[in-house]
RNA sequence: CGGGAUGUAGCGCAGACUGGUAGCGUACACCCUUGGGGUGGGUGUGGUCGCAGGUUCAAAUCCUGUCAUCCCGACCA
């Protein structure tokens, strides 16, 4: 390719709308351009960088078996009836109707419409399992689109579902995917961790993440410093590893504390530590509400609630619903003499003479004891696991990265093969609900989460298996013939090599180009200029380490070659 | 949805408090200059000041409403 023929519109300086590295470097490397909150145009660039993830994904893909197909991305709401999400998925699900007033919705997943194809067609154990994929846009209405292509409203997904008669044979395409999905992530050249992970609102009974480590990353991710166990935060299990204190139970007593709310404030405010204080936090589990207590320095996890009630949604409970519970204001709830059962944590059941709230304006409680004051109704884990707790796989250390999700894979189950009736006939001619799993990349996220991986100051540093151009030829004048006829030839050799190379033909000065060509990522830079070509030689600077040899012009081509080799 | 902020030329910003009909840098076009890290100089093009009302002789500026965007939080297959 050709620069001058080409369109990388770069920008001096970054628009100020962008917030993290990938999105600024996208934006300043001319990949995108945002159309509205959320939606961007990929620029050619970008679209070069998406086709080479898209590329080494289906063919990871289609080596695991499965098969590509493209379902529409409007969809009708009857099959979002027919598995109930049409009223549980909620504002996320962008709503659109038609001109005869029939709801449709813009798929933020395809689950409701690849059952419908499979039901239609497979009615025999004899064509399972069956594994279907499909890259497709999805849009999801965020709340808060951000970050770029990170978190995108409209976004592209590589999504595919497989079909199995028995639950044996689900595990096997599982455990196909989970493969694939490696091969995938180390093709794209990027460092990942894969991490159990909760469900969710997808329903299913396991699910791994594939994580991209990275600083910016929205995710923490837990993995133990001695064994091979990581998890997501949700997921993540926090042992029973408190002792309770001998110390001896002491009278309990109100104490007013004026404008102290928090966690933090409280501590202070009486010169006690957060670990001497217990938080009752009033919970609705889908329509009661119940009381859910963890130190004071800890957090709660509503995955662990949810999963603990087997509730299908769990949030804070409303002011006035925290009055009806407890009699109090939010801010000074605690668990003695409430209207609601009290579930604790394990930290908490280990405490002894410990603050909480006394469901007063302004008072709080000092030395109080479950099992004197108040009782629970069941101890379990109900907080998110931190840096330094207990494995509880091998007693090892937990310790916490920043990652991004590139990569969800569920085992379903039967949850939509049930709902919608997607049955086949099984070796005894019984109706059996095909067992599903689903499989999903961000392949966007990839992209961008790849540029969070790989960049300096300078720009981009692209894996070379994502690099849109391998490398870039420099002719420093491009109105000295002697120079460009050079510069075309080891262009030509590149090309012909398959190197994918860009050739700077523009007038432009070498600063110019350099920056660029820096910005933009591409691995390997031949320079050609007057004074290296009277000694015969080009110079190639390799874009990671800035490293930079004198090489002679006929030995460019397999010297580059050699650097990209290297790089992989 | 709660809190905070911003909307002025493609991009980055000033002007607003104190109302008088818009400016700087960069980008873009042309001329000269320079030619291995965004060269220097000059001449230009480009703006319904987010939108709609209102106050006023006069509104980018004051008031009201509205839309959009961003940040923090909550939420999230």
């Amino acid at each position: 390719m050709r620069y001058s023929n080409f369109f990388i519109p770069t920008l001096r300086e970054v628009p100020a709308e962008a917030e993290v590295i990938s999105h600024k470097l996208m934006l300043r490397a001319g990949m995108i351009k945002k159309l509205a909150s959320g939606v961007y145009n990929y620029l050619p660039l970008g679209l070069m960088v998406i086709r080479k993830v898209e590329n080494i994904v289906r063919q990871c893909m289609n080596e695991a078996g499965a098969i590509e197909m493209l379902m529409p991305s409007i969809q009708p709401s009857e099959l979002w009836k027919e598995s109930g999400r049409w009223d549980y998925y909620g504002k996320e699900l962008l709503r659109i109707r038609d001109r005869h007033d029939r709801d449709f919705c813009y798929g933020p997943t395809h689950e409701e419409v690849i059952t419908d194809v499979v039901r239609s067609y497979i009615s025999s154990y004899k064509n399972l399992p069956i594994n279907l994929y499909q890259i497709q846009t999805k849009f999801r209405d965020e709340v808060r689109p951000r970050f770029g292509l990170m978190r995108g409203r409209e976004f592209m997904m590589k999504d595919a579902y497989s079909f199995d008669m028995d639950d044996a044979g689900a595990n096997i395409s599982y455990e196909k995917m989970y493969k694939a999905y490696c091969r995938i992530f180390e093709s794209c050249g990027l460092k990942y961790k894969v991490v159990e992970a909760d469900t969710g609102s997808i329903g299913g009974s396991f699910s791994h993440e594939f994580m991209v480590l990275a600083d910016t990353g929205e995710d923490f991710v837990i993995s133990c410093g001695s064994c091979d166990y990581s998890a997501n935060v949700e997921k993540a299990i926090s042992v029973n590893e408190f002792v309770k204190s001998e110390e001896e139970l002491k009278p309990a007593e109100d104490v007013i504390t004026p404008g102290v709310k928090s966690v933090e404030d409280v501590a202070g405010f009486l010169k006690i530590k957060p670990e001497q204080i217990a938080k009752t936090m009033i919970v609705r589990v889908d329509d009661r509400l119940v009381a859910i207590m963890v130190r004071g320095d800890h957090e709660m996890n509503e995955a662990k609630v949810k999963n603990y009630f087997k509730a299908t949604t769990v949030e804070l409970a409303s002011y006035d619903s925290i009055e009806e519970a407890t009699g109090g204001p939010a801010g000074y709830s605690g668990p003695v003499g409430i209207k609601v059962p009290v579930y604790a944590d394990y930290a908490v059941a280990s405490m002894v003479n410990y603050c909480v709230g006394a469901n007063l304006k302004e008072t709080h409680s000092i030395n109080i004891n479950h099992g004197r004051d108040f009782d629970f109704a069941d101890v379990d884990d109900f907080r998110n696991a931190r840096e330094g707790d207990t494995c509880h796989k091998c007693g090892g250390k937990y310790m916490i990265t920043k990652g991004i999700e590139v990569g969800h894979i569920f085992k379903l189950g039967t949850k939509y093969s049930s709902s919608m009736n997607a049955m086949f006939l099984d070796k005894e001619g019984k109706r059996q609900p095909f067992i599903m799993g689903c499989y999903g990349i961000g392949v966007t996220r990839v992209a961008a989460s790849a540029i969070e991986q790989n960049h300096d100051e300078n720009g981009i540093i692209w894996p070379v298996q994502l690099a849109p151009f391998k490398a870039v030829v420099v002719p420093l004048a491009v109105k000295d013939e002697e120079v460009m006829r050079h510069a075309e030839a080891v262009y030509k050799r590149l090309s012909d090599m398959g190197m994918e190379p860009l050739l700077d033909d523009r007038d432009e000065r070498a600063g110019v180009k350099f920056t660029d060509a820096e910005l933009i990522g591409i691995p390997v830079r031949i320079t050609l200029g007057k004074k290296t070509l009277e000694k015969g030689c080009a110079e190639v600077t390799v874009r990671k380490t800035g490293e930079t040899t004198e090489v002679p012009l006929p030995d460019c081509a397999e010297a580059v070659k050699k650097i990209l080799d290297s790089l992989l």
